[in-house]
DNA sequence: GAAGACCTGCTA
DNA sequence: TAGCAGGTCTTC
Protein backbone atom coordinates (compact mmCIF):
# COMPACT_ATOMS: atom_id res chain seq x y z
CA UNK A 1 0.00 0.00 0.00
CA UNK A 2 2.11 2.92 1.46
CA UNK A 3 4.84 4.83 -0.66
CA UNK A 4 6.95 7.56 0.09
CA UNK A 5 4.25 10.34 0.45
CA UNK A 6 1.99 7.80 2.90
CA UNK A 7 4.66 7.00 4.84
CA UNK A 8 5.79 10.50 5.22
CA UNK A 9 1.95 11.80 6.31
CA UNK A 10 1.71 9.25 8.88
CA UNK A 11 5.37 10.23 10.17
CA UNK A 12 4.67 13.43 10.52
CA UNK A 13 1.39 13.17 12.02
CA UNK A 14 2.95 10.97 14.85
CA UNK A 15 5.13 13.65 15.30
CA UNK A 16 2.28 15.72 15.45
CA UNK A 17 0.86 13.90 17.98
CA UNK A 18 3.62 13.74 20.47
CA UNK A 19 4.51 10.12 20.08
CA UNK A 20 8.13 10.97 20.22
CA UNK A 21 9.66 11.68 23.71
CA UNK A 22 7.36 9.12 25.42
CA UNK A 23 8.56 5.57 27.20
CA UNK A 24 7.30 2.44 25.82
CA UNK A 25 5.04 1.05 28.80
CA UNK A 26 3.97 -2.09 27.45
CA UNK A 27 3.98 -4.09 23.88
CA UNK A 28 1.31 -6.29 22.31
CA UNK A 29 1.82 -8.13 19.85
CA UNK A 30 -1.04 -10.14 18.21
CA UNK A 31 0.80 -11.11 15.01
CA UNK A 32 4.02 -12.87 15.90
CA UNK A 33 5.56 -12.36 12.49
CA UNK A 34 5.41 -9.11 12.51
CA UNK A 35 8.48 -8.83 14.68
CA UNK A 36 9.93 -11.69 13.31
CA UNK A 37 13.41 -13.05 13.37
CA UNK A 38 12.40 -12.36 17.51
CA UNK A 39 9.73 -13.70 19.04
CA UNK A 40 7.28 -11.43 20.82
CA UNK A 41 8.84 -12.21 24.18
CA UNK A 42 12.07 -11.32 22.70
CA UNK A 43 10.89 -8.31 20.68
CA UNK A 44 9.24 -7.18 24.07
CA UNK A 45 12.14 -7.55 26.54
CA UNK A 46 14.17 -5.31 24.46
CA UNK A 47 11.69 -2.54 24.03
CA UNK A 48 9.47 -2.19 26.63
CA UNK A 49 10.61 0.76 29.00
CA UNK A 50 12.70 1.90 26.17
CA UNK A 51 12.05 5.72 25.36
CA UNK A 52 10.86 6.50 21.91
CA UNK A 53 13.26 9.44 20.74
CA UNK A 54 12.99 11.08 16.91
CA UNK A 55 10.60 9.88 14.30
CA UNK A 56 12.47 9.23 10.92
CA UNK A 57 11.71 7.98 7.64
CA UNK A 58 14.40 6.59 4.53
CA UNK A 59 12.16 5.21 1.60
CA UNK A 60 9.19 3.56 2.55
CA UNK A 61 10.55 2.75 5.97
CA UNK A 62 9.52 4.58 9.62
CA UNK A 63 12.50 4.83 11.96
CA UNK A 64 11.72 5.53 15.86
CA UNK A 65 14.80 6.07 17.54
CA UNK A 66 15.17 4.28 21.13
CA UNK A 67 17.56 5.26 23.56
CA UNK A 68 18.77 1.97 22.82
CA UNK A 69 21.57 1.18 20.26
CA UNK A 70 18.99 -0.41 18.13
CA UNK A 71 15.86 1.09 16.55
CA UNK A 72 12.74 0.67 15.62
CA UNK A 73 12.40 0.26 12.10
CA UNK A 74 8.45 -0.60 10.76
CA UNK A 75 8.02 -1.33 7.26
CA UNK A 76 4.19 -1.01 6.29
CA UNK A 77 4.22 -3.08 2.83
CA UNK A 78 0.74 -3.63 1.55
CA UNK A 79 -1.68 -2.58 3.80
CA UNK A 80 0.02 -1.57 7.08
CA UNK A 81 -0.85 2.01 9.34
CA UNK A 82 -0.86 3.44 12.08
CA UNK A 83 -3.46 4.76 14.61
CA UNK A 84 -3.42 6.07 18.04
CA UNK A 85 -5.89 5.78 20.56
CA UNK A 86 -5.89 7.20 24.83
CA UNK A 87 -6.86 5.43 27.93
CA UNK A 88 -8.06 1.87 28.19
CA UNK A 89 -6.56 -0.31 25.52
CA UNK A 90 -9.01 -1.77 23.26
CA UNK A 91 -7.50 -3.47 20.30
CA UNK A 92 -8.79 -3.10 16.95
CA UNK A 93 -9.60 -6.45 14.52
CA UNK A 94 -6.86 -5.83 12.77
CA UNK A 95 -4.14 -4.60 15.07
CA UNK A 96 -0.77 -6.55 14.58
CA UNK A 97 0.83 -4.75 17.41
CA UNK A 98 0.33 -2.05 20.12
CA UNK A 99 2.51 0.22 21.82
CA UNK A 100 1.39 1.42 25.33
CA UNK A 101 3.20 4.81 25.49
CA UNK A 102 3.21 6.97 28.82
CA UNK A 103 0.66 9.18 29.17
CA UNK A 104 -2.33 7.10 28.20
CA UNK A 105 -1.18 7.02 24.49
CA UNK A 106 -1.45 3.78 22.26
CA UNK A 107 0.10 3.38 19.16
CA UNK A 108 -1.50 0.88 17.56
CA UNK A 109 -0.33 -1.03 13.82
CA UNK A 110 -3.54 -1.80 11.66
CA UNK A 111 -2.87 -4.15 9.09
CA UNK A 112 -5.24 -6.70 7.69
CA UNK A 113 -2.93 -8.39 5.53
CA UNK A 114 -0.14 -9.24 7.65
CA UNK A 115 2.83 -8.28 5.70
CA UNK A 116 4.11 -5.48 7.49
CA UNK A 117 7.34 -6.14 9.56
CA UNK A 118 9.01 -4.50 12.97
CA UNK A 119 12.74 -5.15 13.11
CA UNK A 120 15.15 -3.62 15.65
CA UNK A 121 18.78 -3.08 14.34
CA UNK A 122 20.67 -0.28 14.43
CA UNK A 123 20.57 1.33 10.82
CA UNK A 124 18.97 0.16 6.95
CA UNK A 125 21.43 -1.02 4.45
CA UNK A 126 20.53 -1.37 0.73
CA UNK A 127 18.58 1.40 -0.03
CA UNK A 128 19.78 3.96 -2.37
CA UNK A 129 18.87 7.53 -1.45
CA UNK A 130 15.16 8.75 -0.54
CA UNK A 131 12.89 9.89 -3.49
CA UNK A 132 11.91 13.11 -1.30
CA UNK A 133 15.36 14.50 -0.76
CA UNK A 134 17.50 13.18 -3.88
CA UNK A 135 19.77 15.38 -5.42
CA UNK A 136 19.98 15.44 -9.39
CA UNK A 137 23.77 14.34 -8.81
CA UNK A 138 22.98 11.43 -6.99
CA UNK A 139 20.16 10.56 -9.25
CA UNK A 140 22.40 10.68 -12.12
CA UNK A 141 25.26 8.88 -9.60
CA UNK A 142 22.67 6.26 -9.91
CA UNK A 143 21.81 5.98 -13.22
CA UNK A 144 25.49 5.30 -14.02
CA UNK A 145 25.93 1.37 -15.11
CA UNK A 146 22.39 0.62 -15.00
CA UNK A 147 20.55 -0.68 -17.74
CA UNK A 148 17.16 -1.98 -16.30
CA UNK A 149 13.80 -1.66 -17.74
CA UNK A 150 12.56 2.08 -16.10
CA UNK A 151 9.91 0.54 -14.59
CA UNK A 152 11.69 -2.33 -12.83
CA UNK A 153 14.76 0.35 -12.03
CA UNK A 154 12.42 2.70 -10.48
CA UNK A 155 11.14 0.41 -8.19
CA UNK A 156 14.17 -1.09 -7.21
CA UNK A 157 14.90 0.56 -3.69
CA UNK A 158 18.46 0.22 -3.87
CA UNK A 159 18.55 2.61 -6.87
CA UNK A 160 15.92 4.91 -5.08
CA UNK A 161 13.98 4.45 -1.98
CA UNK A 162 10.63 5.15 -1.77
CA UNK A 163 8.93 5.18 -5.03
CA UNK A 164 6.57 2.02 -5.85
CA UNK A 165 4.00 1.23 -7.91
CA UNK A 166 1.67 4.02 -7.93
CA UNK A 167 4.48 6.79 -8.25
CA UNK A 168 6.56 4.76 -10.70
CA UNK A 169 3.92 5.14 -13.52
CA UNK A 170 3.24 8.85 -12.42
CA UNK A 171 6.60 9.54 -12.83
CA UNK A 172 7.34 7.41 -15.93
CA UNK A 173 4.38 9.77 -17.26
CA UNK A 174 5.37 13.14 -16.03
CA UNK A 175 8.57 12.31 -17.68
CA UNK A 176 6.86 11.28 -20.74
CA UNK A 177 9.02 7.83 -20.84
CA UNK A 178 7.78 4.50 -21.95
CA UNK A 179 7.90 2.16 -19.39
CA UNK A 180 9.49 -0.51 -21.40
CA UNK A 181 13.08 1.52 -21.98
CA UNK A 182 16.03 0.74 -20.76
CA UNK A 183 17.98 3.14 -18.72
CA UNK A 184 21.15 2.65 -20.25
CA UNK A 185 19.44 4.21 -23.72
CA UNK A 186 18.81 7.76 -21.83
CA UNK A 187 19.82 10.71 -23.18
CA UNK A 188 21.08 13.33 -20.72
CA UNK A 189 17.88 15.47 -21.51
CA UNK A 190 15.29 11.81 -20.81
CA UNK A 191 17.64 11.38 -17.48
CA UNK A 192 16.83 15.12 -16.41
CA UNK A 193 13.58 14.75 -16.93
CA UNK A 194 12.92 11.44 -15.01
CA UNK A 195 14.91 13.06 -12.16
CA UNK A 196 12.35 15.73 -11.94
CA UNK A 197 9.46 13.89 -12.77
CA UNK A 198 10.42 11.57 -9.64
CA UNK A 199 10.93 14.75 -7.45
CA UNK A 200 7.54 15.95 -8.86
CA UNK A 201 4.96 13.29 -8.03
CA UNK A 202 6.54 12.49 -4.77
CA UNK A 203 6.63 16.15 -3.75
CA UNK A 204 3.40 16.28 -5.01
CA UNK A 205 2.08 12.86 -2.96
CA UNK A 206 3.34 14.19 0.33
CA UNK A 207 1.81 17.56 -0.18
CA UNK A 208 -1.53 16.33 -0.88
CA UNK A 209 -1.21 13.48 2.21
CA UNK A 210 -0.92 10.70 0.03
CA UNK A 211 -3.02 8.48 -2.53
CA UNK A 212 -6.03 6.14 -1.29
CA UNK A 213 -7.61 3.87 -4.17
CA UNK A 214 -11.17 2.64 -3.46
CA UNK A 215 -12.36 3.16 0.02
CA UNK A 216 -12.95 0.28 1.53
CA UNK A 217 -10.59 -1.59 4.29
CA UNK A 218 -7.32 -2.41 3.51
CA UNK A 219 -6.79 1.30 1.54
CA UNK A 220 -4.68 3.36 2.66
CA UNK A 221 -5.47 6.12 5.16
CA UNK A 222 -3.71 8.20 7.31
CA UNK A 223 -3.61 8.63 10.85
CA UNK A 224 -6.62 9.90 11.07
CA UNK A 225 -8.53 7.50 8.62
CA UNK A 226 -8.98 10.17 5.75
CA UNK A 227 -7.69 8.57 2.14
CA UNK A 228 -5.14 11.26 0.84
CA UNK A 229 -6.21 13.73 -1.26
CA UNK A 230 -3.40 12.82 -4.36
CA UNK A 231 -6.06 10.24 -5.30
CA UNK A 232 -7.66 12.69 -8.12
CA UNK A 233 -4.28 13.71 -8.87
CA UNK A 234 -3.43 10.23 -10.34
CA UNK A 235 -2.76 10.60 -14.06
CA UNK A 236 -2.34 7.01 -15.24
CA UNK A 237 -2.27 4.57 -12.36
CA UNK A 238 -5.58 2.57 -11.85
CA UNK A 239 -7.18 4.68 -15.17
CA UNK A 240 -6.46 2.31 -18.10
CA UNK A 241 -8.36 2.29 -20.51
CA UNK A 242 -9.16 5.86 -19.94
CA UNK A 243 -8.23 8.94 -22.06
CA UNK A 244 -4.77 10.30 -21.45
CA UNK A 245 -5.18 13.73 -20.57
CA UNK A 246 -2.65 15.23 -22.59
CA UNK A 247 -3.69 13.24 -26.09
CA UNK A 248 -7.04 11.97 -25.45
CA UNK A 249 -6.06 8.05 -26.37
CA UNK A 250 -6.80 5.45 -23.74
CA UNK A 251 -4.02 4.41 -21.55
CA UNK A 252 -2.73 1.12 -22.09
CA UNK A 253 -2.49 -0.95 -19.39
CA UNK A 254 0.32 -4.05 -19.13
CA UNK A 255 2.96 -6.11 -16.98
CA UNK A 256 6.68 -5.27 -16.63
CA UNK A 257 8.40 -7.21 -14.15
CA UNK A 258 5.24 -8.68 -12.61
CA UNK A 259 3.73 -5.54 -11.60
CA UNK A 260 0.43 -3.91 -13.64
CA UNK A 261 1.65 -1.03 -15.73
CA UNK A 262 -0.43 1.69 -17.48
CA UNK A 263 0.96 4.58 -19.51
CA UNK A 264 0.13 6.29 -22.77
CA UNK A 265 1.67 4.49 -25.50
CA UNK A 266 1.28 7.65 -28.00
CA UNK A 267 2.52 10.55 -25.22
CA UNK A 268 5.46 8.20 -23.40
CA UNK A 269 8.05 7.14 -25.69
C1' DG B 1 13.50 -12.84 -15.75
C1' DA B 2 9.61 -15.48 -14.00
C1' DA B 3 6.89 -17.62 -10.51
C1' DG B 4 5.59 -18.55 -6.04
C1' DA B 5 5.16 -17.19 -1.14
C1' DC B 6 3.41 -14.38 2.33
C1' DC B 7 -2.03 -12.80 3.63
C1' DT B 8 -6.82 -10.74 3.69
C1' DG B 9 -10.60 -8.35 1.78
C1' DC B 10 -12.82 -6.04 -1.85
C1' DT B 11 -14.74 -6.01 -6.68
C1' DA B 12 -16.37 -7.92 -10.83
C1' DT C 1 -16.11 -17.63 -7.22
C1' DA C 2 -12.11 -15.84 -9.43
C1' DG C 3 -9.14 -12.18 -9.76
C1' DC C 4 -6.86 -8.43 -8.05
C1' DA C 5 -4.18 -5.20 -4.78
C1' DG C 6 -0.05 0.32 -2.84
C1' DG C 7 5.57 -4.67 -1.35
C1' DT C 8 9.35 -7.56 -0.90
C1' DC C 9 11.68 -12.01 -0.45
C1' DT C 10 12.95 -16.64 -1.96
C1' DT C 11 13.59 -20.06 -5.46
C1' DC C 12 13.96 -21.88 -9.82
Amino acid sequence: MPELPEVETIRRQLCAAGVEGRSIEKVHIEWPRTVEPLTPAAFRKQVQGCRLGKIDRHGKWLIFRLDGKENLLVHLRMTGGFYLTKGALKKGPHDRAVLQLSGGLNLHFRDPRKFGRWRLAASLDGLGPDALTVTRKQFFQCLEGQNKVLKALLLDQSFVAGVGNIYADEALFEARLDPRRKSGSLSDTEKLALYKAVTKVIKAGVRNKGTSLGDGQGNYTDLNGDAGGHREKVKVYGRSGQPCTVCGQPLHKTQITQRTTVFCVHCQN
